[in-house]
DNA sequence: CCCTTTTCACCTAGGTGGTAAGAT
DNA sequence: ATCTTACCACCTAGGTGAAAAGGG
């Protein structure tokens, strides 16, 4: 596994929100049916179906290259905490800031792509998207979601892992696996967006001059959900002017 | 793959529609994005999205048992002609008349159940659906769709396949698989549904006595299209009274 | 005349951020 | 200050039959 390359899709984008510094919004129980949608008849359980939780986005992509092309892999993605510090984002200053140790680590799970295991010819044909990922802060979560702690950095990482054809090959063997860790794409986990801060002048604490020094953890406008929502196809109900596409 | 056994699912929808003589629509191009969806910017090409082509209702889905757990297989459907006929719908009598010999026959496709190759405990764990199947008329068709005739009769068949792990195991090996064929499903391929044969007195032809002897391919209301309505969720926007969930 | 193709309104299913009210 | 719950309007994506239009 030693010749496999990934190169990162979209890394422009993932580019562009760094620089605001991302974050990416993590529930707990997702959302449940409306009660419009609620038939009459049956009389039964109002908004008694769960809702999918939270994906990524940007969605985490790769193209793969140096695969062999007749062999089987297992592709997978965990999410290693940044630092040991808990984070509170400072309105009146527009910018996060440690705010003691890290919450105890939640339980550190994996998931696997849904195509896992598959021939590197498969993988390598086209897109591999991680789009079914979802994030959660629920600790007793069982739908085998990535659990993540609220106002917690992270670090994404990917790892191929080659299936070795053999029986009985070493288990979880020395180095039949590579990871790949792409640092734009490490984000703030958040129960709702924090970076707020608005084009100066519209309204919020206006005229507060931007601070400084400059630091990655400091947000510049446009902020992170004018961003999303110019970025995410899901979120078009919220544009106003004319996106160019 | 000898104690193999499959149970079909919905047994009673699928008797109810092969009680009236069962059509599956098969269609060519699938629909494109409506006019009102194309965006004002680029300028480009209107319609230009093919959308795609026809699932079965109801979804052929089984349940599986007697497989070796931690054995491989691979489950996939084909499409029997049931006999060497064209048929034609007569709407004055509201019944199937055979009309010739069959047409040239479509290229012989099958559809592999898109979660093949799997362990049998995952098979067997729960229900296995083929929704993902999809019907063309399209003799030309290149995106490995089942290809139909329309007005000619079909028995969907389904196989279960044992992966021989051993390396040149004899390829395509003598009776290392097993079919099954369920004759309540069995059905017309159809353009648009031909059993449009209202309940007495509402128009059409009144007043026609219901044809004499009874046989499969005559029918009696209610019809398959009012079954696929009462059926079928996506139809539900042509639903008429309260209909019992 | 019989069959096929196109277009449409209306659904299912679910992914967005916004907002308000309340809880910790 | 942050998190949870509930509800919303507005999207993407795509599966329905009806009806009109087209074709041999």
């Amino acid at each position: 596994v030693s010749q496999a390359a990934a190169r990162l899709e979209m890394g422009s984008l993932w580019e562009e929100f760094n620089r605001l510094g991302t974050e990416m919004i993590v529930t707990k129980a997702g959302r449940w049916v409306p009660e419009s949608d609620r038939d009459r008849r049956g009389g039964g359980h109002p908004r008694a179906t769960p809702r999918p939780r939270r994906r990524m986005f940007p969605t985490f992509q790769v193209k793969l290259s140096g695969l062999d092309p007749l062999a089987d892999y297992v592709l997978l993605m965990d999410f290693v905490p940044l630092d040991d510090k808990r984070y509170r984002y400072a309105f009146h200053s527009s910018s996060w800031l440690a705010a003691g140790r890290a919450d105890p680590a939640a339980p550190g799970r994996v998931h696997f792509h849904p195509d896992s295991p598959a021939k590197g010819a498969q993988w390598m044909r086209q897109i591999v998207s991680f789009d079914k990922l979802k994030l959660t802060n629920n600790l007793l979560d069982d739908n085998g979601h990535i659990i993540l702690n609220s106002m917690h950095r992270y670090q994404p990482r990917f790892h191929v892992v080659f299936v070795d054809p053999r029986r009985d090959s070493e288990r979880f063997a020395h180095q039949n696996f590579k990871s790949f860790s792409f640092p734009e794409t490490q984000f703030m986990a958040v129960t709702a967006y924090q970076n707020h801060r608005v084009s100066p002048g519209a309204g919020g604490h206006p005229n507060v001059p931007p601070p400084f020094p400059r630091d990655p953890l400091t947000p510049l406008s446009p902020q992170i959900t004018q961003l999303k929502i110019a970025s995410n196809p899901f979120a078009k109900g919220f544009r106003d002017g004319d996106p160019e596409p």
